[in-house]
DNA sequence: TCATATTTACGACTTTATTCGTAAGCAAAG
DNA sequence: CTTTGCTTACGAATAAAGTCGTAAATATGA
């Protein structure tokens, strides 16, 4: 079992989280700067978020100064890796192979993207 | 545009979907006992429910016998790339690509699986 | 017909997420 | 020192999701 049990972040939170993988670490205000580029809140409402994913544990934070210093808690992989499964299991019926063929349909993947895939797919086939 | 808007089911919500995505059609009495098999619940709970999907338009039903018989209203395809495209950019960066490999890299996915991506990738590359 | 079982309708309660106003602390500038 | 501005803390309002109890309608079969 991995240490962290079942922190599920919310779509606001994913938001933050994103900016903070993004920065390593960063402040309230910047964050806010950030978000506000996309979405129109007040500064308090980016702040109580924030400090609720504190509580929570989704995020650490340097306090020493009066501006504290926010980093994530959860790493980018794991997170990224838990909503996947959720999503394969929850709409895709289980089939991981599903996903990425709608994934590829989808979007418009260049060449070299797809050269980049195919690639690992080698690799994954022999090692 | 497409035609549904901003239809955006809940988790709840997908799971029922699920079931009538599978069974093509169902009535409520149908997926609850499916429901029950994952989840404790209320056999009123999942009626509420799928009367808010009704409500909302998520699902179609014909109620001209007493017990109403109901059938998804979205597509299966269209919901998975409509949150596909939200997890792409909510927790990819916008890199179809990073999920793919993330995807592929996750699951233990077999050798005729692989087998089929990599042929689709040549299909995508070609055509 | 009447009792029983099944189903739908409806409303209310609980929880969680999101939003923001207001107060209080603190530091820098005047 | 005092004012100004930025910051955190806190509480409350709103909204959405999920839960379920109860009642009314309908069908079944004794």
């Amino acid at each position: 079992m991995s240490v962290s049990k079942k922190i599920k972040p919310t779509e606001s939170e994913l938001e933050i989280l994103q900016i903070l993988w993004q920065r390593e670490s960063a402040t309230v205000r910047e964050v806010h700067e950030e978000l506000s580029k996309n979405k129109t809140a007040g500064y308090t409402t980016t702040l109580k978020l924030m400090q609720i994913m504190f509580e929570k544990g989704i995020v650490t934070r340097d306090d020493r100064a009066k501006t504290h210093i926010y980093q994530p808690a959860l790493s980018r992989q794991k997170t990224q890796k838990q909503f996947l499964d959720k999503m394969i299991n929850g709409l895709f019926a289980g089939s991981s192979t599903q996903l990425v063929l709608q994934a590829l349909g989808n979007q418009k993947t260049s060449k070299s993207e797809l050269d980049e895939i195919q690639k690992y797919l080698d690799d994954l086939k022999n090692g």
